[in-house]
DNA sequence: TTGAAAGCGCTAACAG
DNA sequence: CTGTTAGCGCTTTCAA
């Protein structure tokens, strides 16, 4: 692969000239310039990343570390981050760290080899892999569950817990009498305080929930265990689509009926949504959003590696369909 | 940051003994090792792996650039690359280019630049930003589309050409007269072989057919178009999940009902495809066999630059649910 | 088994 | 405006 020196010797000048005329950062005789690129197109010439990014001493890549990329709500962060990131001339990377510690580590890792200028990361439970981050001074920002341990380092988040509430109350002034909660893994932030959410709507006495993996399939099992109790749910806050899609398997399974007999709120507004009968009332994360502000915070922190940590909260949204109406 | 020269220094050696100790590849004297990695550990070293790839020529890093982060059959693939890849040692990077030549030029420039090991790509209409890859010999294996131009380099489709054929068939044999077709845009070349499929099936004389960009809302005015027609079409056969929400808001905006009628055979089975009444017939592709394959032919051509290409070809599955009956 | 030294390809002082 | 030179952090001969 052609190198600068080999661009260098066929238009007749230095390596530096070369450096010069191709980043445009000083000014370059414009006959010399000419000569150059000419070389550089003949030879084939791309500049090599590695030498560059070692000399400077700085990458403009930026990793996006997520705990599952076939969930749409991290994809459509993954846009947002992308997006800004573009037109600032970065590039980013995507790692899936399927909601695993080992795996979160050992792409973290590659983060600190490959020198990345900045990561954002939804963490997955404890924070000892972002400390490894921080302690290199590696800018962080955290999206969708906040970092443990210290306000080093900027975060978005939803107010998930506010949106937990509000879905729960909707349902409660829809006539519903009993309504349960499907949340994700204890330890997971989000479903914690979605399970909280739910929890300051009803109240502790009144509350029947289930926990399960963020998949369809566990969800399915929780929700049959819950319709099975003697005195089950007549509705049930989900905490993710992908939840939702083992619930209503369960619904069917039974011959029940989303709205007339179990009311049904679900987070997160994924484009089927609205396809089903009767189209699912959602709690809509503004997930792009989320993504684009993270870019921009981690951005500012790269330029200025000083600036206070700050913590976005955006709110979720209410869309009500049938699906909480009997 | 520290690095081995702080490492070495800490532990009494030279760098090249550090290397040794920590890269496991020649015998250090066991004492001496402890003593280095005690040292790395304390100082929270890890190693710069920009200039380790830029001595040793090479990167554990696969780049997959793909066409929709957002569609399912790519996070599939994303996941069989990337589970792949793992075991090997290989980090993957995941690259959005959004059907458009620009960026997927752009992002083969960042892979060049960062010299990947390899790259995995859905290749956008033409040739000529592969080419680039190509001319710095740098290893590639197309998923889903063939690369045009040459056979060189490895490609791993699906014979979504016979799976279209088999797939209007059944509509046929299930009593449908007027089968209709809606696929992707021109020169796309999964669109254009899922319309010849469906064209060898019903031949060029009955065909009614649209193409719009494989998103829910081209799909969704492309539907309302043939089902405004004078003689529209009693089943439709659909080349994409993400064209399937469309189709199905089309349909029932103007009270026709999946099946009863109007024939519906989608390509993907999105996990969705089950929940809605009556549940989809799909064309399931297996996507992540794709990406696992895929890999593997990309890690054997960088063991082994002079591997022949070759082309294998999966078969896609038709699953027969309601929304093709009657 | 260990260390000294060269060099991967590039950029940025520093002279000229 | 251009060239010379040093050096980013690492691995890998080559000698000892």
């Amino acid at each position: 692969m052609a190198t600068i020196s080999d661009v260098a010797a066929r238009a007749g000048v230095s390596t530096a000239t070369v450096s010069r005329a191709l980043n445009g950062k000083s000014t370059v005789d414009p006959e010399l310039a000419a000569r150059v690129v000419a070389a550089a197109e003949e030879l084939g010439y791309h500049p090599n990343g590695l030498a560059r990014n070692l000399r400077r001493q700085e990458t403009a890549v930026l990793a996006l570390i997520i705990s599952d990329v076939e969930n749409p709500f991290f994809t459509a962060i993954a846009r947002g981050v992308e997006d800004l990131a573009q037109v600032s001339g970065y590039s980013v990377v995507l790692c899936n760290s399927d909601e695993n510690e080992d795996k979160e580590r050992r792409y973290i890792d590659v983060a600190l080899q490959e020198r990345v200028a900045g990561v954002v990361l939804s963490p997955t439970g404890r924070s000892t892999n972002v400390d490894r981050l921080r302690r290199q001074g590696t800018p962080v920002v955290a999206v969708d569950r906040p970092l443990t341990g210290g306000p080093d380092g900027d975060q978005v988040l939803v107010d998930t817990r506010r949106a937990a509430l509000d879905a729960t109350r909707h349902l409660v002034a829809g006539g519903y009498r009993r309504i349960g909660c499907l949340s994700g893994p204890a330890g997971v932030r989000t479903a914690d305080d979605r399970l909280a959410g739910y929890l300051d709507a009803v109240g502790e006495e009144n509350a029947v929930f289930r926990r399960a993996e963020y998949r369809a399939e566990g969800a399915r099992v929780a929700a049959t265990e819950l319709l099975e109790l003697p005195d089950p749910p007549d509705a049930l806050l989900v905490a993710n689509s992908t939840m939702t899609i083992g619930v209503l398997e369960a619904l069917t399974s039974r011959g029940l009926r989303p709205g007339r007999d179990v009311g049904i709120v679900s987070f997160d507004d994924a484009p089927w949504t609205t396809l089903i009968d009767p189209p699912l009332t959602v709690v809509a994360q503004p997930a792009y959003e989320v993504g684009r502000v993270a870019a921009q915070l981690l951005l500012a922190r790269i330029t200025d590696g000083t600036r206070r940590p700050t913590t976005t909260t955006l709110e979720a949204r209410l869309i009500e369909r049938q699906s909480s109406r009997r």
